[in-house]
DNA sequence: ATCGCAAACGATCTTAAAGGGAACTTTAA
């Protein structure tokens, strides 16, 4: 366990909302809420930081300062863990369930006496929820929904979050077994944003895989009829670790190594629409999979590609994109800094940026009417124009623009007047309030903001939070259509938890003309890594540099905003 | 629990929408 800042502020994140739903006094469990998040924001490790100057961060007092070193000395504190043994493990869980606070839960589990999620799923199917003061029939809906949509997303994971572990138990086969193949594949393998379980072919036998796991910590998984893909389960075997990651091994020895390699490496209309078309014979011996795409005359199509049948046409005719990489990513678009709710400050993006090789920055942070993340007021804008000057003047050739990550507000209109919205280079729009919408509103609402001249990329799509949030619902076709009209370019909002616009659209997008930027909406210098994960969504849709906005050279994108702009 | 002003203590405040229930509480961004 690492104890960083993300985890200290976690610990009081918990503790401040456990109180909540103990009803202790709402400003102290208030303070413990403004700690965490200024303990998430904190440009520095705690852990590196004296305890004088813990002490002196406003918002960290006394009290406060001695939980820290408490958790930096043991790992834990002793106050959370004593509301967590006070509190039934399920109600806790509760906390998951969007639309649910702490008073909300306080009363499902003091009055209704309901301790878990399933009890109160239950609850609400048999219509009990509404018969409690604040809980009315839409709230019970609401309920039901976001606990039918948490079960749905129980043991999936984001890629991002299961690189590491992947990574990590494979080298570990490798090390410990060199006298055995073993390759990564299934959803992994394909660079899915939502991973069920990992998937490894193996020449392994099986006994002794089921003797390295169980000793290894890992139990054996018999259910496999909760297996997201429940096909060709014969000769394969589930483990599930610790973390309560599923792994599953398809067995195979080296003769039909590739074959099976192949079969799990595609989705089902993929595989299905190759046996159709070329004349797949298992029984043949196939070396690698390169040896299984020459025999069948088709070009070698990456695991990543595999997803539609039509990308078989597509390498037939000897079109396969090249496909973008990180290294083609020239500049970070859209990002955060401590003027809003970033950690750091312009410099400190701007240097991380040159140190990583990125040619320039579009700082965008948050407009006015995202209060709750200090957005920035029109004086605060021009107080940070000049401060970006005055960057620009030292840093040279390097380049920050002026931009802003504008709230689209409930009408489809911008949060600022046009004066203020000509004075950046470039504006960013996303929707950052009220999330619940019918298509029709958001569609109104988002077609506005495209149609507006003053729009340059549309961030953030959907709204979407990957396992956590669905996102409102968008006609994708009509939303890309008016971007074209518009020459307004989408974002693919390169973070794990958001890979918004859907990689499944981009191959539309590219149709109508529409360029992607590929953006990290980093909210620290260490938030540019997730430009990685964007990449790797945008190869699954075939995009290549040249349709990639993220990828232009500085004088290209100068050239790029000379010619967007009409006003 | 923290801060600030003042000397032990009082104030602490993001806001809008939604929902439930007829004035307010809760939640989410």
């Amino acid at each position: 366990m690492i104890i960083d800042n993300d985890y200290i502020a976690h610990q009081f994140s918990l503790l401040s909302k456990l109180m909540d739903i103990h009803g202790e006094n709402s400003f102290k469990t208030k303070s413990y809420s403004v700690a965490a998040y200024t303990i998430e924001k904190l440009p520095a490790q705690l852990t590196e930081t004296p305890p004088e100057k813990v002490i002196a961060i406003r918002g960290i007092g006394d009290a406060i300062g001695k939980k820290i070193t408490e958790i930096m000395n043991t790992g834990e504190l002793s106050l959370l863990r004593e509301y967590i043994s006070r509190t039934p493990a399920g109600v806790i869980e509760m906390l998951n369930i969007k639309g649910l606070g702490p008073k909300k839960i306080a009363t499902i589990w003091k009055e209704m006496e309901l301790e878990s999620i399933g009890e109160l799923l239950y609850a609400c199917q048999e219509n009990r929820l509404m018969l409690y003061k604040g809980f009315g029939e839409k709230t019970q809906n609401n309920v039901r929904e976001a606990i039918e949509f948490f079960f749905n997303h129980q043991g999936s994971h984001l890629y991002a979050d299961l690189e590491v572990y992947a990574l990590a138990i494979d080298a570990k086969l490798k090390t410990d077994f060199p006298q055995y193949r073993f390759a990564l594949t299934g959803e992994f393998r394909r660079q899915l944003e939502i991973i069920h379980q990992l998937e490894w072919i193996t020449t392994m036998p099986l006994e002794q895989a089921r003797e390295f796991f169980t000793a290894n910590g890992f139990t054996e998984d018999t259910n496999k009829e909760e297996l997201h893909d429940p096909t060709d389960i014969a000769g394969s075997i589930l483990f599930k670790g610790p973390e309560g990651i599923r792994l599953q091994f398809h067995f195979s020895p080296e003769a039909t190594f590739a074959i099976t390699l192949f079969e799990n490496s595609g989705s089902t209309e993929f595989l299905d629409a190759w046996r159709h078309r070329t004349n797949w014979d298992r029984s043949a011996s196939y070396p690698s999979e390169e040896a299984i795409f020459s025999a069948a005359g088709i070009p070698f199509i990456l695991p990543c590609l595999r997803e539609v049948p039509a990308i078989l046409d597509t390498a037939a005719k000897q079109a396969l994109p090249t496909l973008i990489q990180p290294g083609d990513i020239k500049a970070i678009i859209h990002s955060h800094s401590n003027w809003s709710d970033g950690s750091n400050t312009l410099e400190e993006m701007a240097a991380a940026c040159i140190q990583k090789g990125y040619e320039y920055l579009v700082i965008s942070d948050h407009s006015k009417s995202a209060f709750y993340a200090n957005g920035l007021k029109e004086d605060r804008i021009r107080e940070q124009h000049h401060q970006i000057g005055e960057l620009n003047a030292k840093l040279a050739p390097f380049t920050i623009f002026k931009s802003i990550e504008c709230d689209i507000l409930n009408d489809g209109a911008l949060d600022y007047s046009d004066n203020i919205l000509s004075t950046f280079d470039l504006v960013i729009t996303s929707v950052h309030s009220n999330l619940k919408m019918s298509e029709e509103k958001a569609m109104t609402r988002l077609l506005r903001a495209i149609e507006n001249p003053y729009t340059t990329i549309l961030g953030h799509m959907t709204g979407r939070l990957l396992l956590s949030r669905p996102g409102y619902p968008v006609d994708h076709k009509k939303i890309i259509d008016a971007c074209a009209e518009n020459k307004v370019v989408i974002e693919l909002n390169a973070h794990p938890r958001r890979l918004d616009m859907d990689w499944r659209w981009i191959g539309y997008a590219l149709e109508r003309g529409v360029l992607i930027s590929i953006d990290p909406d980093a909210h620290s210098t260490e938030g540019y890594k997730h430009i990685k994960y964007g990449v790797l969504a945008a190869q699954k849709a075939g995009l290549t540099k040249e349709s990639n906005l993220s990828s232009l050279g500085l004088e290209q994108f100068r050239a790029f905003l000379k010619g967007r702009r009409n006003f």
